[in-house]
Formats: C-alpha cells, structure tokens, sequence
DNA sequence: AGGTTTCTTCAACAACCGTTGAATTTTTTT
DNA sequence: AAAAAAATTCAACGGTTGTTGAAGAAACCT
C-alpha cells in the first residue's frame, strides 16, 4: 500500500501545512521547529525544506494559504451589505457586521484549521518586523476598502478618528481571535474564549457605538 | 576604575533586565537567545546566569518588575476617582479612565524602559501557556478590583455583558501598547503609533460608549 | 516494461543554544 | 592590609537547530 495513496489521507505537503498551522499559532515562530512540525505531520524533517525551501517560506506558505480565502469572504460581504443598503450606503452597524461576521464561519463549521489559522493571525499581529509585514502586505488592501465604506456612513467624521476608532475594532478582533482563555478565568467561566459566536455577537454593537461616539458630531 | 562604581552607569543586573526587556518585547522569549542579551548589555554571557538562574526565570523577573509599580498606579487612580465621586459611585468614563491614564505616563515621561515594557506586556498577552499565566497571576486581583466598580456603576447590566466589554478593552489597549506601527501605515501618516496621548484620549469614550451600549438598558 | 520525473528519506554538516563549574577580579568586612 | 564574600569572566559541555546533498522509493509517462 502506498503512503500517497492512503484513502482520506491528506498529501505530505498539506499535512506539513495543517500541523505547522497549529504549532506556529500557539508556541510564534521561534518556538516551534522544524523537527516538531514534521514529527507531528509524520514525516522527515527534509521534507518541510524540499517542498517549502527555508523555514521562513513555510511560515509564509501557511499564512497565505488561507488569507486569500478570508479576504474573499470579506470582500463579498461588503458588496453584499452596500447592494443590500439604499444609495447613501450602509451603516456602521452594516459595515463591522460585515467584517466580523465571515470570521464565525470557521467555528460554525468546527474546522479546526481555521480555528488556529485566526490565532496565526493575531500572534502575527503583534511579531517582529517581517511578519507584521506579511499582515499589511495581505491583508492591508482589503481594509482599505472597508475604511473607505466607513468614512463614507460617517462623512463628518475627522479622518484620523476613522482610523483611531478601527486600530480599537482591530485590537479587540485580534485578542478575540487568540482564543487565550484569560477571559474565562477571569469572568469564573461566565465567558469563553472558545465561544466565538458570542464574542462576534456582542462586539458588533459594542463598536459601533464607539465608533458613532468619536466619529458623529455631537448632536 | 572599577567597572561597577563608573558614575552613571547602571549596576550590571539592571543593564541585563534593560536589555532584557527591550529584546523580549521585540522578538518575544524563543526569538531572542541569552547570548544576544548579554552583548547588549555589555556582559559575559554567564552573568545572567549568576544573576537570574534559568533563561524562564529572568523573563518572569523582568516582568515582574514593573508590574508591581503598574498596579500600584492603577490602584490609586482608581481609589482616588472613587473619592472625586459621590457615594453612588464614579462613572464609567471615569473608571475607564482610571484604568487607561496611568499607562501614558511612561511616554510623556520619555521613559523608554516604560515603553519597551509595555510591549512586553502586549507580547505576553498573546503568548504560550506559562507566559499567560504570568500575566494572569500578576494582573488579575487589580482586574477583578475595576470589575467590581464597573458592576457598580452598571448595575442593570447582565455580568457576563461586563466582561465581555472588558475584554474589548483589553484588546484595544494590548494593540495600542504593542506599537506595531501597521495604523501609521493603513493612515499614511494620519496617526501615530507612538502617539500615546492621542490613543488613549480617543480610547477612553469610544470604549465608554460600548460599555453603555451593551450594559445599558434600551431606554 | 523501461526511463524520467517527482517525492521522500537518510545521514551529516557547521553553528548556535542554555547551562555549568572553576578561575579571576572586584567589593566588602574585619 | 589580610580575609571573606560577592560579582564577573573564562572555557567548555552535551544537545538541538536549520539546512543540504546524495541515496532511495513511488508515480508518471510513453
């Protein structure tokens, strides 16, 4: 029987992927090596090199595979939100929905992968100066477009607070995506990290009305 | 001369911690070796052995360091806010406040020992298991003390809507402390990551105003 | 079936890691 | 100033790291 050919088996090259995925979410980058991943994805540690090339391209590999897929599902939301909305545009409520809601899919679907894919994500957020890069490189084009529908649903905001009040959305959506249990502890079980349908849910409106407090003129 | 009395020149195991701190917040505990720590403090590489013991016990002295110094101004902020205010209480504002103020401290001062801490903090927030816990063990009872005072001031609302809310803010200010920088680009300059000040003036309303959107009762 | 390409493992390299014990220097105490 | 203690360096250890080139196995193509 052939290792190729094992029935639902996933190829090497995935499967190297899948169990770098995991490991480089919860332990960075530098926490994590080769050796690990390939004896977790039960394979030779030459092999991470022979279909990747250096351990940087494999992280790279990993965080792209899915950001394509992410943006996609954002993009089409946002098109769907501004078609579904009159010609003045959709609302700030409409927009972080939006934005927020593609993200709950993965639970929804109990996909493991996605799951640490979105940790991936938020320990890059906040990692040395070349995986930072990668965050802006992929991801930046997207959010510009959203920052544009925002100013549009807030035309007297002041430019920067636009931008002040999305760096908020954004930290609050990178802790939540880390999944790091401290909530739980804190709240004595009340809350759960893991319950990401809540999380979404309950931070829609609670932005929002943050970004009408600094955005809006006061009435 | 003896190396130790120079005038001006800190006792080698303050220079460690410095160092130290400066190289975790930046390339987090396995991207950065003792080696590359001792050289930028100036030392021989044993030292920190001498000082510290194991590589896990000098992070958590660092950490532990100014936390202690951190609580401390939290604690007072928050106490002092509770006496300016009557018997029913502070205000949410005000408690947010409290909490947010006492971290610009660090940059107005121009303390850059401060701001490289801050970002330690930041890195721990999203960081492996022992990490967390650290921060857990070290944050958490003043935590649970600005809980009980936000409970207070929002007495209708649900519990767990409390602690969601925090946990927004806590994602919020993790984000600012981390300075990655990714804001100034996304804005072309607009905002500044270094611009303490600014974030957190904006933070403390915006944050306000979801506190009051979740925690309030629909008028 | 034979030849070619692709995939996978094996074995090993030089470099670097955290840690340690002994030697050496500096500071403090007497 | 001699003795004791504390601080610092030196030299080295076993173990691990990312990476590589050559060897082997599997899959693909005529």
């Amino acid at each position: 029987m052939t290792a190729k050919q094992d029935s639902g088996a996933l190829p090497r090259k995935e499967r190297i992927m899948d169990a770098a995925e995991e490991l480089f979410a919860v332990h960075g980058y530098d926490g994590m090596t080769l050796r690990q991943i390939a004896t977790k994805a039960g394979v030779d540690v030459a092999l991470a090199n022979y279909h990747f090339g250096k351990k940087h391209d494999l992280f790279e590999a990993v965080f792209v595979r899915r950001a394509e897929v992410l943006n996609d599902l954002r993009l089409r939301a946002l098109e769907a939100c501004e078609e579904a909305a009159g010609p003045e545009g959709p609302t700030v409520e409409a927009i972080i929905e939006a934005f927020l809601r593609p993200m709950e899919l993965p639970h929804e679907e109990d996909d493991e992968g996605w799951r640490n894919y979105l940790a991936l994500v938020a320990y890059v957020n906040n990692s040395p100066v070349w995986a930072r890069e990668l965050m802006t490189r992929h991801f930046n084009p997207l959010i510009k477009r959203y920052i544009e529908a925002l100013k549009r649903a807030l035309p007297e905001a002041p430019k920067e607070n636009i931008y002040w009040a999305y760096h908020y959305l954004s930290g609050s959506l990178t802790l939540t995506m880390a999944r790091t249990g401290r909530l739980d502890i804190l709240s004595r079980g009340l809350c759960s990290s893991e319950d990401f349908k809540t999380a979404y849910g309950k931070m829609i409106p609670f932005i929002a009305a943050g970004f009408r407090q600094i955005c809006e003129p006061r009435k």
